[in-house]
DNA sequence: GTTCTAGAAC
DNA sequence: GTTCTAGAAC
């Protein structure tokens, strides 16, 4: 690596700290090989990835090694990602009088690094198979370009193999007397649309706010007008998109329909070749069970589309899969290939898809992130199923040894449940259109019993359905049988310690209430003694706010009746203190509402609440909140765990009791906009997604008066 | 219910 | 290295 020269430059002659700046894939390692391995001027590349003997070290030893290396007279490239300013500003310190500092930066397309990072095999920096992709992603969303004034005397763009081909000569060619003119090469005009586009993508912060906020309505919304909108800001990236993709079959992409703005209603399933890549399945046997399987499916469901992505331009499966089609007379309005990046199939290929499956290892957990993360920030995306194939491959875990028979096996029955999967979900999906009120919890029961999640988590066959936050290794004993009541009026499966003085109104025992849990009781039972908490008191009812709201309104109704701990307990004696405290609270949501007319209001409770004493919530549904930190949270205001004021006092009046939803399902549920029922994978997404969520409240919340607006 | 924090995930 | 989750203690 180092070229035995020491002798000091002239002065003529500056020395250069070029940082490279690009993400794992992009070819910084292969950059500063070429050069150096033609150059005449005594180069060091210091690589973050092995500065620690050969092992990953850390930004300081980057900085002292490169000093070392300017203070011998050597040159140095500086071989780590360096994607944002503050990772560069470090090194960009290390430049004088004597030493120029460069970036040289390899900005090529996002799905370039990532096939080349999940093909990579033995990298110094270790970042290989199906992780590459989720780390690429991560990185690029926080990327900020370099410009000169962070203190660069040059910057070069590479946004293709040509402009990295030329910034290597110009490198390879420098002699240890040469200057390279200071300035900003290669940059397309950062002012133009076409840049605010790949902003976007990136997630830079300096976006002008109209047009960001503009971009942010796209990703909600399919409508014509927007896409349009969002071609004329995202250019580059579409052409791109479309450049590669096939034109020689009648089983290509539809995108090109899909970007004219003709919505696309019909349900779509984009699914990966499963097992051909990282696992090393034979192409010819998959594309085989690819097409078979897709023809059984497509005689089965009306009008859901069926559509095979791959990431790399002329790929052996595609072709492999659209000639066997053809073959087969397969309907290509149900079935098509399509040639992207699967995790931006909206926003950079333009097409239109409600499930995506993903490829997964056996290593999967339920939480989200990566890939998936990348899957659900697309726009329509409601469900990711993740389906793990046969391996193939001696290399990874559980590897078949070559046994095809096994292979085709397990591979047929991975496509065969992943479209049973699409298919419940298109089911269920249209049964919750047809006005079903059933809770989303139930269905992602039928679900997970209709992909046969019974086999042994560690069969090479098993399809793990992330939706709803089902653990895999908790799905064996949830879909072992016949359901329990789940959803019926169920005990509480989380009752602790019984003691004499948790008795209930009605002689049962409950669980027991911690010291920390009584703080509602006491208030309710000596409302007096806490006067400055409270905001109403009544002979029946206290109405406080919430000590934690979870959204801009928060407060709770109280009854004051002693031993009704909770709804658990509520029975038909109990129906006029039901209307009261719906009577109180609603009385106090308008009070909100006309100060502010934007909110809108819910009332409800708790199937199992954490405190003791019945409370009715009132509650905004900005859920704009500090407080509101965790799944827990959110799932118990927006799952079927939150049992509605109205549908409370039916179901007492009905049947003398209230139908608690007491499952820790609930609480565990994936996390979905209460608005446009789309999936985040953690709360810091879900919670800037619905502070720009403008879709209209699921019909089930506008019947029956469950949600409270101000008059019209 | 919250807070704290280890460690998983990225 | 930072972000995020989830379990324990209160």
């Amino acid at each position: 690596m180092d070229i035995d020269n020491p002798s000091k430059p002239k002065a003529e002659g500056k020395l250069l700290v070029v940082i490279l700046v690009g993400a794992p894939g992009s070819g910084k390692s292969t950059f500063c090989e070429h050069v150096m391995r033609s150059s005449t001027r005594p180069w060091v590349r210091i690589c973050q990835d092995t500065i620690g003997n050969g092992k990953a070290g850390n930004k300081t030893q980057c900085l002292s090694s490169a000093a070392r290396a300017l203070k011998d007279g050597k040159s140095v490239f500086i071989d780590r990602c360096n994607l944002d300013r503050e990772q560069r500003s470090e090194f960009v310190k290390l430049g004088g009088p004597q030493i120029d500092v460069h970036a040289v930066v390899l900005d090529l397309p996002a799905r370039l690094c990532i096939s080349r990072s999940v093909k990579r095999t033995g990298h110094e920096g270790n970042l290989q198979g199906g992780k590459a992709a989720a780390v690429v992603n991560r990185m690029l969303q926080k990327k900020e370009l370099p410009k000169i004034s962070e203190g660069f005397n040059r910057i070069m763009f590479c946004q293709n193999e040509n402009d990295v081909q030329s910034a290597i000569s110009t490198y390879s060619t420098l002699g240890p007397l040469d200057n390279l003119p200071d300035g900003c090469f290669g940059q397309k005009n950062p002012d133009a649309k076409i840049q605010v586009g790949i902003m976007k993508f990136l997630k830079k912060v300096d976006v002008p706010v109209n047009v960001a906020s503009r971009e942010n309505s796209i990703r909600e919304s399919v409508s014509p007008q927007i896409v349009e909108k969002k071609n004329s800001c995202c250019r580059e990236e579409e052409e791109e998109a479309c450049s590669s993709i096939p034109v020689n079959a009648g089983f290509e992409s539809k995108e090109a329909k899909d970007l004219d703005g003709t919505p696309h209603d019909a349900p779509t399933l984009a699914f990966p070749s499963i097992s051909t890549s990282d696992f090393q399945f034979n192409h010819e046997k998959a594309a085989d069970i690819i097409v078979e399987t897709v023809e059984e499916f497509t005689n089965k469901i009306g009008n859901a589309r069926l559509v095979l992505v791959d990431l790399t331009h002329g790929s052996k499966i595609l072709s492999l899969v659209r000639a066997k089609a053809a073959q087969k007379n397969i309907d290509s309005q149900k079935f098509f290939t399509h040639v992207g990046d699967i995790t931006h199939l909206y926003s950079k290929g333009g097409l239109h898809c409600n499930v995506i499956a993903n490829a997964a290892n056996w290593r999967l957990k339920p939480g989200g992130g990566g890939v998936n993360a990348a899957i659900f920030s697309e726009a329509g995306v409601t469900h990711v199923i993740h389906v793990l194939g046969p391996n193939m491959n001696p290399q990874r875990a559980n590897c078949l040894n070559n046994d095809y028979n096994e292979g085709c096996k397990i591979l047929r029955e991975a496509y065969t449940s992943l479209f049973d999967g699409f298919a419940s979900i298109v089911w269920t999906g249209a049964e919750q259109s047809k006005g079903s009120s059933e809770d989303i919890g139930s269905k992602a029961l039928e679900l997970c019993q209709s992909n046969g999640c019974t086999r042994k988590h560690s069969s090479n066959s098993d399809q793990k359905i992330k939706r709803d936050g089902i653990h895999a290794s908790e799905r064996s004993k949830r879909c072992k049988g016949p359901q329990d009541d789940f959803g019926a009026n169920s005990t509480n499966s989380r009752a602790g310690k019984l003691s004499p003085e948790n008795r209930n109104i009605d002689g049962s025992m409950s669980k027991a209430w911690g010291s920390w849990a009584q703080a509602l009781h006491r208030i309710a039972i000596h409302p007096e003694r806490h006067e400055d908490d409270v905001l109403e008191i009544s002979e029946d009812v206290v109405v406080l706010n919430d000590l934690y709201p979870k959204a801009q309104r928060h407060l709770l109704v109280l009854a004051r009746t002693e031993g009704l701990d909770s709804l658990a307990n509520v029975r038909k004696e109990h129906l006029q203190l039901l209307k009261k405290m719906h009577a109180v609270g609603l009385l106090w949501a308008e009070k909100f509402l006309r100060a502010d007319g934007s909110l809108v209001f819910r009332l409800g409770y708790h199937s199992v609440p954490s405190m003791r004493q019945l409370h009715l919530h009132v509650i905004s549904q900005d859920f704009d909140s500090k407080h509101s930190k965790n799944k827990k949270h959110w799932n118990s205001f927006n799952t079927g765990f939150f049992r509605d004021s109205v549908d409370v006092i039916d179901e007492v009046t009905n049947h003398g009791k209230a139908t608690l939803k007491d499952d820790d399902r609930l609480l565990n549920m994936e996390l979905r906009c209460h608005r446009c029922r789309s999936a985040h994978p953690n709360i810091p997404r879900l919670k800037s997604h619905i502070t720009i969520c403008q879709a209209p409240f699921p019909a089930v919340l506008l019947e029956n008066g469950r949600l409270v607006h101000a008059p019209q």
